[in-house]
DNA sequence: GTACGACTTCAAGTCAGCTTTAACGCAAGG
DNA sequence: CCTTGCGTTAAAGCTGACTTGAAGTCGTAC
């Protein structure tokens, strides 16, 4: 069992095969068992393929991917940098759901007065993410943005 | 009171000055009002810009937050418009909470047996996103990827 | 009056994440 | 045997979202 070929995965997942050698190059997919030179798959190729795509749309980068799905090593402090970093794209990911909630706020709130909206929430918005004290720096915040 | 100049107004929200030109080059932005040549901004500008940054890191295109936040036209049928971009765009917002709260539990179970959790989420994500019917394509599926 | 620092525009450069192109390999069918 | 079709690699190209660089304009400070 091994006999999917490369246009036959992408089209299951939604890629086209130059994502998927693509994707082979950076070390996100293991490099594929050839038959005269040609990538052969099995099932368990569209199993990773679906959690990258998922990864994807919520924002993973390439490497944040591989790092996490695909970047375990065998040894101990490998795998606690492993848990670190997931520790904080779990956190990462808490957040983003309770400025989903924000937006859909926002959003729903435009269907009213647009204007008035959105700056009332921009003011919340801004408060919560930028503003510490008017004049002066403090360390509270998050630098989101290096 | 319009008293902030762009770098006040980049460093407020963690944006480089030349970021905040290009938006108002987009059109996300309103053509600050200059003196002497230079721009001049008032609160309503971080306010806007912490709404921009917020979506951006939701994963909302620039032209997306264009149409979105600023492109309301005064008339009523792009009024409509605005209503089902809107309508359209809180739909994604709630597939995408549903969305992390799987990659949430796929990250929380690989602290255990990183490979088990990963095939057998891979397997049920896969299911979920792409698997219609083995072997006939079914027009359910969600073009994701045109 | 000229040096300084912060601004201006416009064009070109950068980075991630792919896609496209060119030149080629293999095998199944007529 | 040779065309057709899908596959291969390496290198160059594209898009979105900016950044950087070059060349110039202000206003204040000496």
């Amino acid at each position: 069992m091994a006999q999917l070929t490369i246009s036959d995965i992408a089209r299951q997942v939604g890629l086209r095969p130059s994502a998927i050698r693509y994707y082979e190059q950076l070390g996100i997919l293991p490099r594929a068992h050839r038959i005269s030179g040609q990538r052969r798959y099995d099932t368990s190729a569209l199993h990773r393929l679906a959690v990258v795509q998922r990864a994807r749309r919520l924002g993973f980068t390439l490497d944040e991917i591989r790092h996490l799905f695909f970047g375990f090593r065998k040894n101990v402090s490998a795998s606690e940098r492993w848990r670190k970093l997931s520790q904080r794209k779990l956190a990462e990911l808490e957040i983003q759901v309770s400025h989903i909630k924000t937006m859909q706020e926002l959003l729903t709130r435009m269907q009213g007065c647009q204007c008035d909206a959105l700056d009332q929430c921009g003011r919340g918005i801004f408060r919560s993410d930028f503003a510490a004290g008017e004049s002066q720096a403090n360390g509270k915040t998050a630098k989101t943005n290096p």
